[in-house]
DNA sequence: TCCAAGTGTCAGCGGTTGCTGACATGAGCG
DNA sequence: CGCTCATGTCAGCAACCGCTGACACTTGGA
């Protein structure tokens, strides 16, 4: 039950708009995650990879002194993914066609 | 920015459970509901349903002296599934391909 | 009209969480 | 080596959250 820490890492904010940062930019180090978060400081968000990397959200790769974070799409977001579907299954066949679709003419940055 | 609450309500367990009994059920009162919830009273069952109906997730139906609860499907749900989407989008290819397909032989209890 | 059932709401408390600043670690570079 | 940079970790504090018991409200029925 894995997907426990990822529903609670998903709730916070601040964490999913390092989501987006790391979504649209592919790699990223702390820093420069740090610097485009203005709501907190580094310290924060250091802590709030942490919680990302530990839910199975987000993977690292160690680099000298520095750190990159990038999307895990084959992680627990899957089970997410999965969960949700299962329980708001009704309704959302237009969604399961429609956001597939979606990405197909999306620019890779 | 609805999904905020969603992604919020999303994040407790026992929110998760009650999600759970009213996709099996199709409808459920609170009491029916608070009933099958063992680690919580009926307080705090209430209090969960409303976070969810305040979020989105479920709505409601008075009849008498009772709320019946179900899933909202046409809700915030679909905002909290896009935004999944489009954040792990690779590699969730298979995902949004086999859980519509996994639903078909779902026994509806 | 009175009572019981179903549910929502509130106060109060205990536990958790997130933020910051200071310190620790570890890698590059002179 | 010694210094600097990038990052993780920790202590402490403030804010928030969830649970419970008591009470309020509404509905249905005797």
């Amino acid at each position: 039950m894995d997907s426990n820490m990822a529903f609670d890492a998903l709730a916070d904010p601040v964490r999913r708009d390092i989501l987006g940062i790391l979504a649209a930019e592919e790699e990223c180090s702390v820093g420069a995650i740090a610097e485009r978060i203005t709501s907190v400081g580094r310290t924060a968000v250091s802590t709030h990879l942490k919680v990302l990397r530990v839910a199975g959200l987000v993977s690292e790769r160690r680099d000298g002194r520095f750190r990159y974070y990038s999307i895990d799409p084959s992680g627990s977001a899957r089970d997410v993914l999965t969960l949700l579907h299962q329980v708001f299954r009704s309704g959302l066949r237009s969604v399961g066609d429609a956001v597939p679709r979606a990405v197909e003419h999306e620019r890779p940055a």
